[in-house]
DNA sequence: CTAATACATGACTATTTTGTCAAGTATCTG
DNA sequence: CAGATACTTGACAAAATAGTCATGTATTAG
């Protein structure tokens, strides 16, 4: 159960452009230099943030990324989803099949239905959180 | 955020015991026949299962694995622990520093708390569910 | 129209996680 | 004690994830 170097780096990005307001655009070097991370990485992360339509882009001089929505409307199971995909219970019957083409516990298994009570207990947790509110974490707001 | 193969097979390996009782031991061999995993796989799954104490190991003819503790007294969180790692906050931040020796937002870090409140949000869900209630579950007991 | 800026993309490399293998040790049976 | 069973271990191979690179396209400035 972790956290993938995408979800950890997509949202960071996602709040540089939160910071930013969601008119004025950020350029990804602006983005890597801020996050210490390589422009090259960043453009990737934010391609797949592009793709799920969480940001757009502007080409050109002046150009640069910019959220689509305002940050009090990402909620952080929306980031998490686009960038490393909370499993569904289907997914999960699917990737755990051990040498066999499906898995042996395919009726009645009882390890499925504890991974679908934890991934609802997280997305309903991450449903609940905003851009916004780690906006204002920085400032000194506890979650 | 997914669920690592490691706990998803360790788990069932786990599971597996507990329905064999406490007492008595059950080899690699039966494990991996009825998860449709590799000896080699399971006995490596084992290991660190052993190594976490969740599981005590018999060498020899009538040699085999069972549970240290009854299946009431295993939560899935201490498995996971075992398993996975769900990762503390520190080593979150220590994970992810970018380019740099240490993160970018090493004070004043809103997605460390966010990262940091939902691990306790997973831990304590998953500290309430143990492996007797998944073999209820499985027989139809819903969670 | 040309140059400069900045996004877009696919293919590549590196690292981590998964899974396998081979050689070894302990225990029981006869 | 000899042989069979079954755990133990470290090193290796395969697959997935993370991160880089080179080349291309759109937009603006002059």
């Amino acid at each position: 159960m972790k956290i993938t170097a995408q979800e950890e780096y997509g949202l960071r990005c996602l709040l540089q452009l939160a910071k930013n307001g969601v008119e004025n655009g950020v350029t990804v070097k602006e983005i890597a230099q801020k996050e210490g991370l390589s422009p090259a990485y960043v453009e990737k992360l934010l391609r797949h943030l592009n793709q799920a339509g969480l940001t757009q882009s502007v080409r050109g001089t002046k150009g640069g990324y910019h959220l689509t929505r305002k940050p009090e409307e990402i909620s952080l199971g929306s980031v998490v989803r686009a960038l490393g995909k909370v499993p569904s219970t289907q997914e999960i019957c699917d990737r755990f099949t051990g040498n066999l083409t499906s898995c042996v516990h395919i009726n009645d298994c009882c390890v499925r239905s504890a991974w679908a009570s934890l991934t609802r207990v997280m997305e309903n947790f991450l449903d609940g959180i905003f851009l916004s509110d780690l906006l204002g974490a920085e400032k000194g707001f506890k979650i």
